[in-house]
DNA sequence: CATGGGATTGACT
DNA sequence: GTCAATCCCATGC
């Protein structure tokens, strides 16, 4: 028996706010909840970036046509892309309906099934803090893959987001692996996190 | 149908 | 610091 949706998931309300610079900053914090796989395993929240609509040059929707009618429709569905043909990588649509806006999460650090982790990840070396570190590496470690695009993570009892502490200190910079807008500072972290995957220096923004 | 780029990662110099 | 693995998808012939 899968446990009810919380009453702490995030809900549509959260991800329908506008312009996604303020939810890809109040996500920071939550915890990504994952049963798929058949084992509880989640972490919290401590870097994103935001991918605006049509009017940005480095987001997917404005090239690719499985993003596109993703990132189009509901606020609060998952986007998983393929990265580099070997990792995959979880955004979340945010806006209205048509907006093409979405964040995407870059980084947790771990909270529940730290022991199951760790064998997705097949890394034994791998320090504790860091085996979320990374967007393929949290999809890896949450089994988080291709076959879960679109699910509703508003209404979803294996793959959801629910609220927590905001981090003291947010940093913002500009986003990681792209060449397009690539001096937009909008990927934001958890300043004092370990488990940022870059460590690539921010400004204060809160 | 052939080709090339990409929101990455870990191993290695 | 460099580099290759690997596949989805868009483009062009």
């Amino acid at each position: 028996m899968t446990p009810p949706i919380s009453d702490d998931t995030l809900d549509r309300d959260f991800y329908e706010k506008s312009p996604v610079l303020v939810v890809a900053r109040e996500l920071l914090g939550c915890v990504l909840v994952s049963r798929l796989g058949g084992t509880l395993t989640s972490g919290r929240i401590v870097e994103t970036e935001a991918y605006a609509g049509l009017d940005d040059p480095a987001s997917h929707t404005v090239r690719l046509s499985r993003s596109r009618a993703r990132m189009g429709g509901h606020p609060g569905l998952a986007y998983v892309h393929r990265s580099y043909g070997l990792h995959d990588t979880l955004n979340v649509v945010t806006g209205a309906v048509g907006e093409h806006a979405a964040v995407l999460i870059r980084a947790l650090e771990p909270v529940d099934g730290l022991e199951v982790i760790r064998e997705r990840r097949a890394a034994p070396t791998i320090a504790d803090h860091r085996l979320l570190a990374g967007p393929g590496n949290l999809a890896r470690g949450l089994a988080i893959g291709l076959s879960n695009d679109g699910r509703d993570l508003t209404a979803d009892p294996e793959l959801h987001i629910t609220r927590g502490e905001p981090p003291a200190s947010i940093h913002a910079s500009p986003r990681i692996g792209i060449t397009k807008a690539a001096d937009w500072p909008w990927r934001f972290f958890d300043a004092d996190s370990r488990s940022v995957s870059a460590h690539r220096r921010g400004t204060l923004v809160t």
